[in-house]
DNA sequence: AGCACGCCGACT
DNA sequence: GTCGGCGTGCTC
């Protein structure tokens, strides 16, 4: 037999099957070694095969397996097929993710302890002959063990010394036996209480029995997890597998604690905070069908588990569902080609869907649910819209509004918890008047300027049309302009003038870089009254604290004006993430919201919770202007460390691409090549072509750029792709 | 990606 | 004369 063998080396020149000569037990998906030139590297068998076309003479023999069972499961195969046809990756990276990469290099292996035997075939008496009388240590060991049980060799030797061990070992009544030792990621299990389902719970749990892609659409504290939970109860019950995505962000002890609490051993969890050691074993667990519940960030979209009766994405609209770098992939596709192949269910749950998935939702191509309740009745906390320019027209030129001052300090009087939320994102420098709330925009393309600090001039990233830098605001001549964010330092700072008295924690990228970080100060939040939390996107997911009576949102247009089309949706996404921070239980929380723009729409569908108008609104505008879901937008990035020849490639790529549309004339909404927004990083100097076109025909057309990209594969340059690319920097 | 083969400069 | 620079080319 031929085994066509893909080699572990990412390269695309060496990106193709090489033909060798099977053993007897070579099977598909199994990760073998195989001689390479004049070396052995790790390989994956895709494919069997009776006959090669490659010269007979000069085959060579797979060396040995490298796994018991085939790492790449059927399944899989074909996934990674599917991938390397849509997403135009190589076959190397589509099977990378699929395998822990520290397994791939052969470090991690399972973890084996000693373990002994006992094997008493003479009496106690007859074995105490052969002690020396004196032999305590010997005497103690004897009357401890019991026939039959087995001991860990380390327990053993630290109670009764290792040469006394040894001595039992030699006398064949203790033997040695090797076990396997789980490394399983630790996390506090909580009690379990599972809630009775509410009627519409338990509709949505009866309907997503039928295999569908559902989304649900549920309001914060509408109880999609216990939902969830109960699909996946259902699915164990059949005998089969469930996977369970969450955002990165959210997988916090606390949710993990859930899942083990509810279905103990059956889980498995894998996410990037795992040591190599507990990733592998967990994998393993998965793979031998040990563990029936994968639990995990996007990447556990590619578990070895099989058998899937239910694949759940929970916050569905949450960014970090798209990989934006190395092998680029939807986790959502990836998901349904999973569902599919299972014929099983896909839920995508949401209480701020993303604008595309609810566009599929109506128009047909998802199976839409809602749970428009909350499960207690409780009233979502007022959003209170605070407009920015006035304060600075009455003299208050600080980053907080009076009112948001007073609430604080009355929040602090009645000893309760404040959040203030610091946004970071589209941390690229957008222009902002901070008298009229302007915000510098292409007259072209209804996107946010990108002020490009080395040109000293502003850019649009969707036409590459260029403006003069402002001093002053072309609307009211202020010279209150501001390009950037705020911090959190400096917002702790500002916060400690204001109350030298109250404890104040800060929670962001900087402070969490250990690894406890993350829940040392969320216990400390917890125990502290009064308390003020300041920090970034990670507070607003995940954590219920029942004493956060206000939340703040600092500077909400952050998100707003950064220059992708998708900035509105995840603003209201952001609004109703962090409102749901305030009041909890008995107590009714409240929501400042410091704004520029306080007549944007984004704000007032929001502040009224009103997902179904903004999303109309929303959707509108995407058709008129003709942006996803109506169109499809296709970035190239052209990089290299030498300019010319960066700009060169961009230029014949530029070419082809023009005769491209020559072709498809009435589906290109526009096309251009510019440099890109940060022109140089790494000492590699970026060109982009950013193409917009119609829905119609976007398949083929996309076909046809990504040939021209795979065209321009050279060395000392890199050319990709990129479909709806979330952030063009 | 690696590693060998290969053809031109400054060293014992 | 040789050691070694890294340009080009191949790997079933």
């Amino acid at each position: 037999m031929i085994a066509e063998v893909i080699v572990d080396i990412a390269h695309s020149e060496i990106d193709r099957v090489f033909d060798y000569i099977a053993l007897s037990d070579t099977q598909r998906g199994q990760r073998v070694l195989v001689p390479f030139g004049n070396r052995q590297i790790e390989g994956y068998v895709l494919n069997l095969k009776e006959t090669s076309s490659y010269d007979k003479s000069k085959l060579k023999s797979i060396v040995r397996p490298l796994d018991n069972l085939p790492a790449l499961t059927d399944e899989s195969l074909q996934l990674i097929k599917f991938m390397v046809k849509n997403n135009h990756i190589k076959t190397v990276d589509a099977i990378r993710l699929f395998i822990p990469s520290d397994m791939r290099k052969g470090k991690v292996k399972e973890l084996l302890v000693n373990k002994l035997e006992v094997n008493l075939t003479e009496s106690k008496e007859e074995i105490l002959k052969k002690f020396r009388k004196n032999a305590v240590k010997q005497f103690e060991l004897l009357n401890f063990i019991e026939n039959n049980k087995e001991y860990y060799q380390s327990e053993l030797s630290n109670k009764f010394g290792s040469s006394t061990v040894n001595k039992f070992i030699e006398l064949n009544i203790l033997i040695k036996k090797q076990e396997q030792k789980l490394r399983t990621p630790t996390s506090e299990v909580k009690e379990d209480k599972i809630n009775k389902l509410t009627k519409e719970q338990q509709e949505v749990v009866n309907q997503v029995l039928e295999p569908n892609i559902y989304l649900l659409f549920g309001v914060t504290g509408s109880g999609k997890t216990e939902v969830y939970m109960h699909s996946i109860k259902n699915a164990l019950n059949k005998g089969k597998t469930a996977i369970m995505l969450v955002p990165e962000i959210s997988l916090t002890p606390q949710v993990l604690s859930v899942f083990k609490a509810r279905f103990g051993e059956d889980v498995a969890i894998l996410h990037s905070g795992l040591s190599a050691g507990e990733r592998f074993d967990e994998w393993q667990r998965i793979r031998q069908g040990d563990a029936k519940i994968v639990v995990g960030a996007r990447s556990a979209i590619f578990a070895p588990i099989q058998n899937v009766g239910i694949i759940i994405i929970d916050e569905e609209h949450d960014g970090s569902y798209k990989s934006e770098s190395n092998p680029r992939f939807e986790t959502h596709d990836i998901a349904i080609f999973r569902a599919k192949f299972n014929n099983c269910s896909l839920i995508l749950g949401s209480a701020t869907p993303s604008v595309e998935s609810y566009y599929k939702a109506k128009t047909g191509e998802y199976k839409l649910l809602e749970l428009p309740k909350r499960v207690n009745n409780q009233e979502m906390p007022k959003i209170q819209v605070v407009d920015m320019r006035s304060e600075i027209s009455s003299g208050n030129t600080g980053i907080f509004s009076r009112q948001l001052l007073n609430d604080i300090s009355e929040c602090i009087k009645h000893k309760n918890q404040t959040m203030l939320f610091v946004n970071r994102r589209g941390f690229s420098s957008f222009v902002i008047c901070r008298e009229c709330g302007y915000n510098a925009k292409c007259e072209d393309c209804d996107a946010s300027l990108v002020y490009h600090k080395e040109d000293k001039e502003l850019k649009c990233h969707f036409c590459g049309r260029r403006y003069r830098a402002l001093t002053n605001c072309p609307n009211c001549g202020s010279s209150y302009l501001r390009m950037g964010a705020i911090g959190t330092q400096r917002v702790v700072e500002e916060l400690r003038n204001e109350f030298p008295d109250v404890k104040i924690l800060r929670m962001d990228f900087d402070t969490t870089q250990n690894k406890n970080a993350h829940s040392k100060i969320l216990q400390e939040f917890q125990n502290t009254k009064p308390c003020i939390l300041v920090g970034t996107q990670m507070i607003a997911k995940g954590h219920d604290f029942p004493n956060v009576t206000l939340v703040g949102i600092v500077d909400a247009d952050m998100s707003l004006h950064f220059a992708d089309y998708r900035s509105v949706e995840r603003t209201y996404q952001l609004v109703t993430q962090v409102a749901g921070r305030a009041g909890r239980a008995d107590k009714i929380g409240k929501v400042v919201l410091q704004t520029y723009c306080p007549n944007h729409y984004v704000y007032r569908f929001a502040a009224n919770y009103d997902y179904k108008a903004f999303f109309d609104r929303e959707i509108n505008l995407r058709q008129t202007t003709e942006f996803p879901p109506f169109a499809t937008i296709i970035r190239i990035l052209i990089s290299s460390e030498i300019e010319d020849y960066a700009k060169d490639i961009a230029s014949n790529i530029n070419l082809d691409i023009t005769n491209l549309k020559q072709k498809y004339i009435s589906d290109f909404i526009f096309c251009k090549a510019m440099k890109s927004p940060v022109a140089k990083i790494q000492k590699k100097y970026r060109l982009q072509l950013v193409i917009r076109i119609k829905q119609k025909n976007s398949n083929e057309i996309i076909n046809e750029i990504f040939n021209i990209v795979n065209k321009y594969q050279k060395p000392r340059a890199s050319v990709f792709a990129e479909i709806n690319p979330s952030s063009m920097s």
